[in-house]
RNA sequence: GCCGUUGUAGCUCAGUGGUAGAGCACUUCCUUGGUAAGGAAGAGGUCAAGGGUUCAAUUCCCUUUAACGGCUCCA
C-alpha cells in the first residue's frame, strides 16, 4: 500500500500502482467523470499513469489552469489527427497550449488552408472526438523514436528528438495519430465536446525569420458547447472595446491612405484628450521639478552617429533626406536633442538633477506588418523626459519616476500591469548592447535595488534592455488581449560620455552625469488607444471630449439652452447643444451612444424653475437639479479628475 | 519584412461577366414631441489603384496599395 496525501491534508491508502483515475473513482463517480489530469508531487500527470509510491495528489478539473492547458494540448493533438486525415503528408512541428486555447504549427507542403477548411476540420475533429479514443502514453527509446520518424520522413520531429535524452522520450497515440510528446494528456478525446478553430496564420519555424514559414492554426476548446458559446460571446464583447472601432465611432482619430500608414490624424475629440493628458503631465512634471523644452523633428546624421543610435536602429528610422550633401533624419527619439540642450551650457553639480521634459514628436519606420491601430504607429508623441543626475542622486530619481507611474496608474484606475526589469545578454555585448560589461552589471544591480527597496513587484527578463542600459518596462494588456509596453524607465550610462556631457563637481573636477530616460504615459497614441479600451469609450468626465450635452425638449426652449451653454462655457466646461429637430428619446439615445457623461434635459418646467433634468450616461434620469448646484458638482468632479 | 484573409456610399454591410443596393448618418419638408430610434422626400459610389483576359470587368487573372489575423521586430 502507498499513502496518498490530498490538498486538504487528508491521507488515504491505496494499492501501489493505482492510477489517479482509480483514486478519483474511489472518491466519487462524478469526480471521475470530471477530472482531466492529476498533479502528482507537483507534476502534472496523465490520469491513467500508475502511481508507485507515497505521493501528494491533486485531482485537476477544468477550473484548474493546469487542467485547461492539458485539455487544450490534447485538443491540439486531436486537431493534428484531423489535419493528417484530411491533408496527407503534412509534417508537424509543435502544438502547445497558450493563454486562451492552443495552436499547432505544421508544414503543409504547399497546401493552403482557408476559413472554410477550418469549419471542415472542426467537423472532422468532432467526429474523431466521438470515438472516445484514449490518449495512450508509451515510453520509447531514442533509437526507436529516431527510426520511427526517419521512416516517416519527418525532419521536424527528428530535429526535436536531437535535443532529448534517451530514457525521457514518450509517444502519445490517440486513434491513428502518434506524436512525439512529453504529455500529459486528458484520458480520451470524447471529453473534448466543443472546438472552435479561430484562425490560420504563418509562423516562422523556431521563431526565426530566416527559417521556413510554417502554417499555424489557432483554436480553443471546452468540455461543453455552453462554455464555448460563452467564450465566443466574450470575444465579441472584447471586439466592441477595440480602440480602432471606438476611435472611429467617437471621432477620436482616423487614418487616411493619402497621409500614410501608421500616421494618425487626431480629430477634435481626440485632441481634447491629448490636451487633457498633456495638462496632467505638465502639472505633474512641473511639481516634480521638470523643465519643459521644445526641439525640432529632424537632425543631422552626425548627431545619431554620436548618440550611437544609427548603427543600432537605422532600419527603424525613416530614410534620410539629403541637403547640400548632408543627411538629415526624422527623429525617432528625443534623447540626443535633449543632450544637446544639456551641453549647450556649462553645468555645475548644483544644477543636478536636471530634468528636461518634452511631448516630443518622433517618427519610427515600423515594419508594415507591425502597424496596429494606435498601438503601433509611425508618428508618435512621447511623454518624454531625460533626467541628468549624479550617481548618488540616481536611486532617488529613479524611484521618483517609478512613483510617478504609480500615481498616474491610480488616476486612470490601471490595476493590471507588470513591471519588467529588462537586462542585457552578455553574449550580445558589442552587437545589441554597448560593450561595457562591468557597467551593465553595476547598473542592473542599482536598478534592481531601487525596485526591491520601493517594494514594487517586478519580473526580470534577460536580453530586453536598451542598447545603452537596463530599463523597466510596464506591460499592459489591450481589450483584445494584446500585450503592450506602456511606460518605460531606462538608465543610460553610455550616451553621457558619447555626447561628452559634463558637470563641475563640488571639488572643481568634472564628471559625466547618469541619464534616466523615462516615459510614464508612453505615447499619446498608445496611451489613448489603451484608454479607449480600458474605459470602453466611456471616458471619465475630466477626459471626455464633450462633458455635457444640453437636450432641449423642443426648439421652444432653445433660448434657455443657449444661456445654459454660455454659463458652462465660461467655466471651461465642454458643452454643446443637440439642436436637431428630433424627439427627446432620439436625442438621448444618440447622446448615450456617443458616451457623453452628462445630459441636461431642458423643457418648460426646467426653464421656468431655473433647473436642468440631469441624466448620467449609463445611469439614466437623476431628476431635476438647480443649475448652480449641478455646475458646482461638475466643477469638483472635473478638478479631481474623476 | 514574411504567411494568410479582405477592400462596394461618411459608417455597417448585401449583390452581380451586361457600368449597383439596404439600414444608419447627411439635406429639405411635415411634426414641437418629457428620458434609448416620429414621418416623408432627396442627395450621395471611377465598386481601393494600375494592367490583363473578354464584344463587355465592380465581378475572372496579375501587380500595387491599405486594413485585418498571426509570425518576426519594437529606442
Amino acid at each position: 500500500m502507498m499513502k496518498i496525501t490530498f490538498p486538504d491534508g487528508a491521507i488515504r491508502e491505496y494499492a501501489e500502482g493505482s492510477s489517479s483515475l482509480d483514486i478519483a473513482r474511489s472518491i466519487s463517480e462524478g469526480l471521475a467523470r470530471k477530472v482531466l489530469a492529476a498533479s502528482v508531487d507537483g507534476q502534472v500527470w496523465d490520469l491513467s499513469r500508475p502511481i508507485l509510491q507515497d505521493s501528494s495528489l491533486k485531482l485537476l478539473t477544468w477550473d484548474d489552469p493546469d487542467a485547461k492547458n492539458t485539455f487544450w494540448h490534447s485538443t491540439a493533438h486531436l486537431m493534428a489527427e484531423a489535419v493528417e486525415s484530411m491533408y496527407p503528408g503534412v509534417k508537424f512541428w509543435v502544438g502547445p497550449p497558450v493563454d486562451n486555447g492552443f495552436y499547432y504549427d505544421m508544414d503543409m507542403g504547399g497546401q493552403t488552408i482557408t476559413e472554410d477548411d477550418l469549419r471542415k476540420l472542426e467537423n472532422r475533429m468532432s467526429e474523431l472526438s466521438k470515438t472516445n479514443n484514449a490518449f495512450l502514453r508509451k515510453e520509447i527509446t531514442k533509437a526507436d523514436a529516431l527510426q520511427y520518424f526517419t521512416q516517416k520522413g519527418d525532419e521536424y520531429k527528428l530535429d526535436l528528438l536531437q535535443n532529448l535524452q534517451d530514457g525521457a522520450i514518450t509517444f502519445y497515440t490517440q486513434g491513428g495519430f502518434t506524436d512525439l510528446c512529453r504529455g500529459p494528456h486528458i484520458p480520451h478525446t470524447g471529453l473534448i465536446k466543443a472546438v472552435k478553430l479561430l484562425n490560420v496564420a504563418g509562423a516562422y519555424w523556431k521563431g526565426d525569420e530566416k527559417n521556413k514559414q510554417l502554417t499555424r492554426i489557432y483554436g480553443v476548446s471546452f468540455p461543453s458547447q455552453k462554455e464555448l458559446d460563452e467564450h465566443l460571446t466574450m470575444l465579441e464583447e472584447a471586439k466592441k472595446r477595440d480602440h480602432r472601432k471606438l476611435g472611429k465611432e467617437l471621432g477620436i482619430f482616423t487614418f487616411d491612405d493619402d497621409v500614410g500608414p501608421g500616421l494618425a490624424l487626431w480629430m477634435p475629440n481626440g485632441t481634447v484628450i491629448i490636451e487633457e493628458l498633456e495638462k496632467l503631465a505638465k502639472e505633474t512634471e512641473t511639481a516634480a521639478g521638470y523643465k519643459r523644452v521644445v526641439t525640432p523633428h529632424i537632425a543631422k546624421e552626425s548627431m545619431y552617429l554620436t548618440s550611437g543610435h544609427l548603427p543600432y536602429y537605422q532600419d527603424s528610422m525613416f530614410p534620410p533626406m539629403e541637403l547640400d550633401g548632408v543627411k538629415y533624419y526624422l527623429k525617432a527619439m528625443n534623447c540626443p536633442h535633449h543632450h544637446k540642450i544639456y551641453s549647450a551650457e556649462a553645468r555645475s553639480y548644483r544644477e543636478l538633477p536636471l530634468r528636461l521634459a518634452e511631448y516630443g514628436t518622433c517618427y519610427r519606420y515600423e515594419q508594415s506588418g507591425e502597424l496596429f491601430g494606435l498601438m503601433r504607429v509611425r508618428c508618435l508623441h512621447m511623454n518624454d523626459a531625460h533626467i541628468y543626475c549624479t550617481k548618488e542622486q540616481f536611486a532617488q530619481e529613479f524611484r521618483a519616476v517609478n512613483d510617478m507611474y504609480l500615481k498616474y496608474f491610480k488616476i486612470f484606475g490601471i490595476e493590471k500591469y507588470v513591471m519588467r526589469l529588462s537586462l542585457h545578454d552578455p553574449a550580445k555585448l558589442g552587437q545589441k548592447y554597448i560593450n561595457e560589461p562591468e557597467l551593465w552589471l553595476e547598473t542592473e544591480q542599482l536598478v534592481r535595488e531601487v525596485l526591491i527597496n520601493s517594494g514594487v513587484p517586478f519580473v526580470e527578463v534577460p536580453d530586453e534592455g536598451a542598447f545603452y542600459g537596463p530599463k523597466i518596462d510596464v506591460q499592459i494588456w489591450s481589450a483584445i488581449g494584446r500585450e503592450f509596453t506602456l511606460a518605460t524607465n531606462q538608465v543610460d550610462f553610455a550616451q553621457g560620455r558619447r555626447f561628452k556631457l559634463e558637470y563641475t563637481t563640488r571639488d572643481n573636477s568634472t564628471d559625466t552625469p547618469l541619464i534616466i530616460h523615462r516615459a510614464p504615459l508612453g505615447t499619446h497614441e498608445r496611451f489613448i488607444g489603451f484608454l479607449l479600451e480600458h474605459y470602453a469609450g466611456k471616458f471619465p468626465t475630466w477626459l471626455s471630449p464633450v462633458q455635457v450635452r444640453i437636450l432641449p425638449i423642443s426648439d421652444k426652449f432653445m433660448d434657455y439652452a443657449r444661456s445654459l451653454e454660455g454659463k458652462l462655457l465660461k467655466l471651461g466646461i465642454r458643452v454643446d447643444i443637440d439642436d436637431r429637430n428630433e424627439k427627446i428619446g432620439k436625442k438621448i439615445r444618440d447622446t448615450e451612444l456617443m458616451k457623453v457623461p452628462y445630459m441636461f434635459v431642458v423643457g418648460e418646467k426646467e426653464a421656468n424653475e431655473g433647473k436642468v433634468a440631469v441624466r448620467r450616461q449609463g445611469k439614466g434620469d437623476l431628476g431635476a437639479q438647480d443649475v448652480s448646484e449641478i455646475i458646482a458638482n461638475l466643477k469638483t468632479e472635473i478638478e479631481h479628475r474623476q
